[in-house]
DNA sequence: TCCGCTATGATTAGTGG
DNA sequence: ACCACTAATCATAGCGG
């Protein structure tokens, strides 16, 4: 069974067509909700078969993964119906917060230390300085932390000694 | 290797999830164009990265897909006012971007030291743990570059210095 | 057409360079 | 970051019912 590998060509056999995209097509759309689920992707997969019937899956919303898509693409292409100056308002709109996104996820990424390949020395040692001043300050704040947290304990202890020596003298 | 089978949620680790999301991606994209072609199907799929990266692939045209799964859609699901809808869909899209937006301002701006009055001990010291993998990293780096930049030094040092040879003995 | 089966091929998680 | 490798899991071609 399954004797050999099939080459990837349009199958001639009517039912065997079909056998294999029902099996494939479970496969597939498997798939499709896996990678979505395992790395947190938006994705919308449509699949017509050759008699017409429509499957499709979208990990959010099927309208919402297209519309996504036209902002993308409509940037550069034609678009439909509504108001040309309304989506392209909603256009360059949404390329800003998309491009800020981008810009704060790497520049996050930079400060872990996960994408350095790139950088020459100047902006290593900008970034050296950034986290050296953000590491300073939170070892500042926690010394603060630790110095209330005493303080608590202390007035606490203090507190408790108190009500010690009270009893004690009953 | 491959040891267990994983169970599908989100992967956790950064790296793992963006090396997973590209192997499977060219996966899913591989299974999509050999059931379009094996079985004569029009498929679209569109993914969308967690970062916000597009990928897609069309068995046909894009917009011929779409089109057709709107004219699919529309039937089964009737929407009275598609302008209406379609404006609904953007703005929670942007509602979503923009929480990202913020969400990553704010990480930054942690990490920079820049609001920490709200946090306690614990968290302090989870970033005190990101600035130091991410100094650690920087330092690394950095030293990499140096050894790089000393090299081509010396190379140059070594060319100048047999020229000099060549123009004493003339 | 749609099960179920299973040997085989394909995919991939984890690792190392 | 990318590539390569490998063992293990997964998908499925070809059958039979």
């Amino acid at each position: 069974m399954t004797r050999k590998k099939i080459q990837i060509k349009k199958i001639d056999k009517t039912t065997a067509r079909q056998v294999t995209f029902s099996k494939r097509r479970r496969g597939l759309f498997k798939k499709a909700f896996e990678l979505s689920t395992l790395c947190d992707a938006d994705i919308a997969l449509i699949v017509f078969s050759a008699t017409g019937k429509l499957f499709e899956y979208a990990s959010s919303s099927m309208q919402q993964v297209i519309e996504r898509h036209n902002l993308h693409s409509e940037n550069l292409g034609k678009m439909g119906q509504p108001s040309l100056e309304l989506q392209l308002e909603n256009s360059t709109f949404y390329t800003m917060l998309s491009k800020e996104v981008e810009e704060k996820t790497l520049e996050l990424r930079k400060i872990k230390g996960e994408v350095l390949h790139g950088m020459d020395i100047e902006e290593l040692q900008k970034l050296e300085k950034v986290l050296e001043v953000g590491l300073s300050r939170v070892l500042e704040t926690k010394g603060e932390r630790f110095l209330e947290e005493i303080t608590v304990l202390e007035r606490k202890g203090a507190q408790l000694m108190a009500e010690n020596q009270r009893l004690k003298q009953v």
